[in-house]
DNA sequence: AAATATTCCTACTGATTGAATAGGAAATAC
DNA sequence: GTATTTCCTATTCAATCAGTAGGAATATTT
């Protein structure tokens, strides 16, 4: 599962994506409208900063926008920033590789083949699913089967 | 990422789908073989028993056995027992639906379109693929492609 | 019947993480 | 210089994770 964390992340940056102008957007704005406790927004915001998905603009009439177009932030990114890997097991991770530390053989796991499989198909997904492409008026990369 | 509960139940569940006879197989066993601590995985193979994943036998020359053949044992039944939801958000899971509190409109959240995406995926690898099509000798259900 | 080997059950611990909250310093617009 | 904002540090509270401990119940073997 998601953290919280996580979900407030994303539904802030949709909510930045949205707006799409170059004027900086309060957190206290954004917690407000996207029902987030804002000084815990304050805290995801500054960290988003920090892994230069969005910029901060301090003092009266500061705030956040994002810091490239929408196109270019995807939901994998956002998503290593505030819950780390999306792998389910760290030995097929990409970005946070690890050796399971009670695994023997590695290169002959059978759960290690199922796991890659199934973080191919999840960053399949999410590394190519940009914010633009969630919104209203973003036309979806991904088709979406009717019912 | 996958909680070290559930890596040993699914070592332990492939462990007793390669022994594959109707014996039992004792804790202690599957533990030095697949390097768990025996105590943690005894818990671990009590709550599999409860689910009725495997049978017990219980008393000197006692022990644990698939409930059923491999061929119908999943990763993703085994992953939801000692895991839970395989989706990424409350609202998207089959099994564990539950509304996200702080979502006004579900029907039309961003986010959950695609979540929903990933839930498919996820579970079109997990909840299609059994034990008997991890070892060896059972023919896979994926096909991986070279390198 | 007794010794032995196993599952089963309850309870506990210690560390980590999750989800915030509190209070104020630094920066900026007006 | 006042108001408003981000920024930074610290703290709290609860839940979850990853085991450990000890022994009761059950079954086999001798």
């Amino acid at each position: 599962m998601l953290s919280q964390r996580g979900r407030y992340a994303l539904k802030a940056m949709l909510n930045l994506a949205r707006a799409s102008d170059r004027m900086p957007k309060q957190v206290s704005l954004i917690a407000t409208e996207e029902n987030i406790p804002r000084k815990f927004l304050e805290a995801i915001m500054s960290e988003l900063r920090q892994e230069r998905l969005v910029e901060s603009v301090r003092g009266k009439l500061g705030g956040y926008r994002l810091a490239r177009p929408a196109q270019l932030i995807t939901f994998g990114h956002i998503m290593r920033v505030t819950d780390g890997p999306l792998a389910l097991l760290p030995c097929v991770s990409q970005q946070f590789y690890k050796r399971c530390d009670d695994c023997a053989d590695e290169a002959n796991c059978a759960l290690r083949r199922i796991m890659s499989e199934v973080r191919r198909q999840v960053s399949d997904v999410l590394d190519r699913t940009a914010l633009s492409d969630a919104i209203d008026g973003g036309h979806p990369m991904l088709e979406t089967e009717p019912g």
